[in-house]
DNA sequence: TGTACTGTATAAATTTTGATTACAGAATGA
DNA sequence: TCATTCTGTAATCAAAATTTATACAGTACA
């Protein structure tokens, strides 16, 4: 999970949770976020699939909460860019080796139930919660 | 954190508690995770730094580990090769925005909070618990 | 119909990560 | 002393992951 995704659709989230009801265009949120359009718009792309935003094609297009701020949880973010686990990867160990044959099971296991907890976490934390953060 | 380093030095833990007293080669060690032996003696170097494990130099030499099992806990091992946050890294938002001026303040401190959160978790499992999974 | 958007693909650039090689130096024991 | 077997570390290269940029078709609105 060495990458932005979670801070850049947490930022969009917020932009669109402060400014609830109101379409911001990929423009708008790619200036505030810092980064190119194209990107943001992948992004919102994603975050659609998971039903938390919503967006209107053409002119005075743009994207908005699919609901308040307040019924969307940070595991939901969490959720939305995940791709491996928080502790990392598993190697591709030798099975001619006692250790190696067994390792990636418990491994694995432990990874999930790391993941979960994280996870399990950030469903304490709603989007408004963080949100009210903000000055 | 997308990398297999706590994979790697969870591994070679493994190797060395099952082994508890013995001085594992470098070589050894590597057949069993199935990577270049000078890749494992780049992750025992920074074991070492953290005082997990000893080495010894020359023929007949190797490492072990600098406690007993029971006395290293896997937040030792997240503790050993964190470098980023689990839920990855930030943007370098536009100062000239609102948000963006701030996002970055709330979100380090959600980062830290969850690296916290799985650093705690990690305490209660040590690695005698772990390498006790193994048949 | 022109303008302002989204949606998406593709390519290029950059950064991170991993694999490999090499070799100096340490310890051992014949 | 000397060959052997290790560690420690640097340097390089390859591969993979990530980010950035460009382009353009399609949609909606006025």
């Amino acid at each position: 999970m060495n990458n932005v995704r979670f801070a850049t659709s947490l930022h969009i989230l917020t932009l669109l949770a402060l400014n609830e009801g109101v379409y911001l265009s990929s423009d708008f949120i790619a200036g505030s976020v810092n980064v190119n359009a194209a990107a943001i718009r992948k992004e919102i792309s994603n975050l659609k699939l998971c039903m938390l935003v919503e967006s209107k094609e053409g002119k005075g297009g743009g994207s908005i909460l699919a609901r308040p701020a307040s019924q969307i949880k940070l595991s939901d973010v969490y959720d939305a860019v995940k791709q491996v686990h928080v502790l990392g990867r598993s190697n591709t160990p030798n099975p001619d080796c006692p250790v190696g044959k067994e390792v990636n099971r418990h491994l694995e296991a432990l990874y999930e139930d790391t993941d979960d907890y994280v996870r399990q976490k950030l469903t304490t934390v709603t989007l408004k919660d963080f949100v009210q953060k903000f000055g």
